[in-house]
DNA sequence: GCTGTTATGCGTAGACCATACGCAGAACTA
DNA sequence: TAGTTCTGCGTATGGTCTACGCATAACAGC
């Protein structure tokens, strides 16, 4: 509650303020003609679109029939605007667990959404973050996930790492995911046909000899089949989320 | 073995065949006054030094006393030659698990050994990776992790699943261990101040109606104290591990 | 040894990019 | 009305990757 003007601590930069709705208009100088939200709106349309490489000032400043240097009034450099990007880009969180679910479904629940939004928007995989979060959704974010784990054994740290785990988890999976999708689109090939096509060309290239255990893999054909993708990722996050049981049993005694 | 002379599937980028030691110099022309792995080692050379971002083609090219143009005679375009730098920037594998190893120990080695490898070369957590590993090094890993997972329940499929679980796994939290020294550095912190200013600026922004759980995590001092980041990759790790260990007990029956 | 073929090194130039700086004018206060 | 402050944005700088084409070096066959 001590919050004094200024002097506590490190610097937010504005267009950062702006996002946490601190920030009034000064009452001075010509109206705005557009926002900080107005900007990163634009931005995300761009990258929907075009992908994250199609997002340059000056493409943006297109988008709002703007001047490039147009944006720099609100937002104070590129990677400012991508952080903000990230921030919309998310969405609002999935809101709180349900009432009587356990932490299991809840954060199942959890990754699924994460899930969802970085199915439908690959680009944020792309951009390169460089902080922890301080972003109001992204730690909206955080807050749900921790209510999941309210009422377990797990001390606050653990649910920290945990949360951390899983986030990163999905994270994983979604950019191998997209890196198939987006192989394939640069090869001209269909989604369908690049892991055959991979495959055929990891057989050319391994020697059984050297890589034995690889070879045993790819003769199993486990590479070829595509499967659903969303098996694999129900695999692992039931792998992770058995270990995080596994921890809390061994907790409770 | 009918590895015809082409039409067996995609073409590889000439880069990349040279890094499987195919491609033989052709008989005419002058000699080549350098080769693909003085290239790459010249751009590692410089990304260990200056980070990934100092990586141009004109700068690689002054490493060598080059011009810039001359690198085109040896990599397809820039995203090539970064392909390369992964695959010696990880380095050689860590061979297979030392005889009487079981899976567990076999497989934290494996992952201790990527964690050395990403807290050395932060860059490689920055590369732009687009695709399926294809290079040698980079099978080389897989083939070793594979190894450790010989002789136990899983079937191919999973052992995959299990490595790419681990793996995602220490990529992502090395990505967040050097976002934080990243972070610091940028702010003109010292690596150990970077985490109570974050926590103090999270303690400004976040209102404990809105975020209790959060608020409840910052007040148990979870993010100020700077533990050893090595815990914290333990605790993930081991509950992955924990997690496989429960699905191999229920193979088991 | 001469000629034709082929590969190399690399200079030039084009198309982008982010952004520092400074100016004209709008909107407010006094 | 004068002064202040902020907006929009034109210009310019220095960086990026890379397409293209030319001169030259090294070999194969005659």
């Amino acid at each position: 509650m001590a919050a004094q003007t200024d002097d506590s601590g490190p610097v937010l930069p504005p267009a950062i303020e702006s996002a946490w709705g601190l920030r009034e208009r000064p009452p001075k100088g010509p109206r705005p003609g557009m926002s900080v939200s107005t900007i990163v709106d634009a931005a995300v349309r761009v990258a929907d679109a075009d992908g994250l490489a199609a997002v340059s000032m000056s493409r943006v400043a297109k988008e709002l029939g703007a001047a490039t240097m147009a944006l720099y009034r609100y937002v104070g450099s590129k990677d400012e605007l991508l952080l903000l990007m990230v921030d919309t880009g998310y969405g609002p969180s999935p809101g709180p667990p349900p009432p009587e679910t356990d932490w299991r479904a809840g954060l199942t629940r959890w990754a699924w959404a994460e899930h969802d939004v970085l199915r439908r928007r690959t680009w944020l995989l792309h951009v390169p973050i460089s902080g922890p979060p301080i972003t109001p959704q992204q730690l909206g974010w955080m807050e749900d996930g921790l209510r999941c784990l309210d009422g377990t054994t797990l001390g606050e740290g653990e649910k920290m790492s945990t949360l951390l785990l899983i986030t990163g988890y999905v994270r994983n999976e979604a950019t191998l995911t997209s890196q198939i999708a987006e192989g394939a689109q640069a090869s001209g090939l269909t989604p369908s046909e690049m892991m055959p096509a991979y495959s055929r060309m990891l057989a050319r290239l391994i020697d059984p000899a050297r890589f034995p255990a690889l070879h045993r893999v790819l003769s199993a054909g486990v590479i070829n089949q595509d499967d659903d993708p969303d098996d694999e990722f129900v695999f692992g996050l039931d792998r992770i989320l058995d270990g995080v049981e596994a921890l809390m049993e061994r907790r409770a005694g």
